[in-house]
DNA sequence: TTCCGTGCAAACAATTTGCAATAGA
DNA sequence: TCTATTGCAAATTGTTTGCACGGAA
């Protein structure tokens, strides 16, 4: 369930930051897109509304509104960060084989998640870093 | 408990590789070495062995040799590569505040994985990358 | 009017590649 | 000898920074 457009602006403004077409392109890049984004899939989603967008303003851009708890990366791989609208954390495996990406139902981590906040004291957030491994189409290769 | 280096010279040998002076010195950086390495530190942690060592040159060991399944790699933030000797693979998280690391004990994570590879046919790596989130200490923001 | 955000170029960090020279097997 | 590995330099990729200008509030 992700904040509304108007939610969103308003944290912008609370938090002494600008709404700017740029910004706003973002977010409706963001909220249209059934997908996570890189950057730089950003930056062309982006293009039509932010004719003059770059990498940097982009990237400022996700900052800005990750800070303000809109938006999140996770890492599925080595290659870029992938973007999507913050919701429940979810842990995500990606198939080394085939990129593949598979969801873990929360309620699976949840008991891990309790033992090792009761027991090591440390909180975990399951959405910045994907599992790797293989799905089982891949899991002998060839 | 970490494979011999009479062990791993055999299987680089037995791949079609050579055992070359550069080699032996990453293997022996990792017998040696209780904590992760980076590239970086293992580029000094070779140089006493391996006078002429280069980024390059490590970072074509390191490949060759994970490619033999003798040693790993972790991603334990934004950072570089932290690389390993191959054991038992481990769930390591990491807090983004202090950047301490903790392990998850192996027998914690069974249960949980077992059920990812009946119910969604997915074999977890849980030692690609780290779980990020924050320790007892770091939890609340000063 | 005040700063925050943007555009553009340049810097950066981690890692990879090309290619001729070197050295294991 | 044969070909995998090295040395060195340069390229790549993803991301960040510096700074003057322009536009939200």
């Amino acid at each position: 369930m992700p904040m509304s457009v108007a939610k969103i602006e308003e944290l912008v403004r609370a938090s002494g930051g600008r709404v700017t077409p740029g910004r706003r392109a973002v977010i409706d890049a963001l909220l249209q897109s059934d997908n996570w984004l890189t950057a730089d899939d950003m930056l062309v989603a982006v293009r039509s509304a932010w004719p003059r967008a770059n990498e940097a303003a982009v990237y400022r851009a996700l900052e800005s509104l990750e800070q303000l708890g809109v938006i999140c990366h996770t890492h599925l791989g080595h290659t870029a960060s992938y973007w999507h609208l913050a919701t429940d954390p979810r842990q995500s495996l990606v198939c080394e084989g085939c990129g593949r990406v598979v969801l873990v139902p929360a309620a699976w981590l949840e008991a891990l998640h309790r033992r090792i906040r009761d027991e090591l004291d440390f909180v975990v957030a399951p959405d910045h870093f994907a599992w790797s491994g293989f799905c089982n189409r891949c899991i002998s290769p060839q």
